[in-house]
DNA sequence: CATTAATCGAGACGGTACGTCAGGTCTTCCA
DNA sequence: TGGAAGACCTGACGTACCGTCTCGATTAATG
């Protein structure tokens, strides 16, 4: 998001309703068309907007996605099941429901692709995406540590580190099993995964 | 790859050095101007050769880089470090190598992206890329299971899908950690990484 | 021409200067490379307009082009010199000169192959150059019906007949001579071709 | 094309009809695509031969075309109806039914817009049409000479000039009346030329 | 209540790349 | 050894989208 009217306060104030409208019609859009055929043009129209309003606001089409896709994500909760893999097992069903819906996919993975040249971009997915959700993986270790399933982090850098390395290795496996291997991630893959998770390979 | 003369064998026949010079000039490319800002004429007159060539052999940009691209996983291989935890140590840095070289990050999940809404692209991802190299997980497998260090697998179908959640869950967390987290999967971050994989996070 | 923002009064309209610069640049390039050789995008380079702002005005390379060099066509005078072969051959001769321009040769001839397959190209000819020019003819006999070297016309619809004769006849061998010919319209010519028309050719 | 020649010894047996049959499918393409969309591709197979034989025998798309044309004005023929002006009327009828004719009228125009920057081609088409066909002037004139209708010519550079300038008003005429103002050059119009070139303006 | 200044929809603008097509040239294989 | 088949390079085509720029017309807040 980007609006606000900037400093001097004269003149006509932004449309708050424009906003919205745009980033739900980029939603739209990428449902129908995908990330390629998505032009900024037909968002404009579809958000009843000229396409100057929409310029003002976004300074092009991967940062208009990433903040229409980065909505989706925070409708992600962490159920409290009573167990750290029913925990987790809730919230990575979760989040590939998310990663299921068409206006997630592809808008996703064209703004890390394009993210690996931008900087700017790729501050913007991180900030926006991925650390705003890393908030799940603090709060279930957390929950999990007070009932004891796992041991408590004695040194803060490393439960940073760590609490990273499993972010990654979650979102990670549920993209690549959604996006590239193209299967589902349904109960009995999520169940597989977590076990591995937990206990390791060789319980597998 | 598609060329050779498909089935007539009259007529000047294709250039089999103008498939290599190609592809060689999309990943130079690739690497000056990443996905976004490559454009298939300029590939053409890098690879000193007609557009019309390009479009005779490749449908678009996005198979074009998928093919591009899939060279460069074809030099991964299985190190064999005498421990199954070395074994993956030792692949997965070569797998972090590879994504971290530019031609590599942005055409993948360029391809990615696309493939959400084209199956036939999807299709040659996965052949070209993800069924070819899960090779690597089956051969570590079996390798550490005449070690010991792995239980034989009594059924086919699910050592199948085991293999799967394997190749999701290694590639998917390098992936994620370079290219949407932007760090390093160092030596560090592999071994933590190696750890979590075979011992499960109790062990973190 | 096919300027003039059409009918609604909202949005940026067009540049008049547009117009006029692509018109000229249109001619220049005709001077130099003649019909064939000429490009759309040339031209619009040459009046430092995007190609998008040509097609934007001109269906194609006809149109554009019967537009330029109708343009020619309008300095067209009929002297008034006292008798009616003076009159023509003063304005068969400055037709002559015209025709003899490189802008006008390639250009118009080219329009007219065309027209044969594209009535609406065909109809743009004959109103833009034409039905334009025939005033001459209409001028030039009413002024030698005043002064009694032609006889009236009885019947307006035999009149009209007429004066497409005289025009086909006149445009026609002027541009047969100059183009197909590949021979000068000098005083000479002009004298001896209005001497057959005026007195017939039992008088050469 | 499959012409006999058995035990293929000499030269090129397939040559003549290759050439003819080049030739008749120029002109059918002409009449179905007209110039502009003619290829050169399209005709070869239309005559079943390969391009490479096409560009052997001419050195492209204009001077096949002229050849392609000029066969159809070989059929003029001046009829002996004893007096000029039925001379007259009678060839001028079939120059302008030639001229009707689909296949003759784009691709002469183009022709000649093209040669207005080509010299070689403007040869060809002088001495493929225009000289070729001065044969019906000269002999109409000696035959009117000869019963009296026309004075003889003195001088033979004068005569030559003559001759050039009446080919140019008929011929230029019917071109102008057929494709310019596109209109039929019908009996009634014939006749009302005939009398203006044999009479003058004046009588008209 | 008038002024002011930034907003708005509309759409033309200069660019850049697209994917296609035709013109001619060349290579290969066959008869 | 000529010819068909067809790949090749070149260069223009006409289109689409980008992001910018004028327009005239709205809107609040300010004065």
């Amino acid at each position: 998001m980007q609006s606000r009217t900037p400093a001097g306060r004269t003149g006509r104030p932004r449309s708050a309703a424009a906003d919205a409208a745009i980033l739900a019609a980029t939603r739209q859009a990428l449902v129908e068309l995908g990330w390629s055929r998505l032009t900024l043009g037909d968002v404009a129209t579809r958000a009843g907007v000229a396409k100057t309003t929409l310029y003002r606001r976004w300074a092009g089409k991967h940062e208009l996605v990433v903040d229409a896709v980065a909505e989706l994500f925070d409708e992600l909760e962490l159920p409290d099941s009573g167990s750290l893999s029913a925990d987790i097992e809730g919230v990575v069903l979760q989040f590939a429901a998310i990663l299921a819906r068409p206006e997630a996919k592809s808008g996703l993975m064209a703004a890390v692709a394009e993210s690996t040249r931008d900087d700017a971009l790729r501050e913007r997915v991180r900030t926006s995406i991925v650390e705003r959700q890393k908030r799940l993986v603090m709060e279930g270790r957390s929950r999990a540590q007070s009932r004891g399933e796992l041991p408590p982090e004695p040194d803060p850098a490393e439960a940073a580190r760590t609490a990273d390395l499993i972010f990654d290795m979650v979102a990670g496996a549920v993209v690549h099993r959604t996006l590239v291997s193209g299967q589902p991630a349904d109960e009995e893959w999520v169940r597989s995964f977590t076990r591995v998770l937990l206990q390791g390979l060789a319980s597998a």
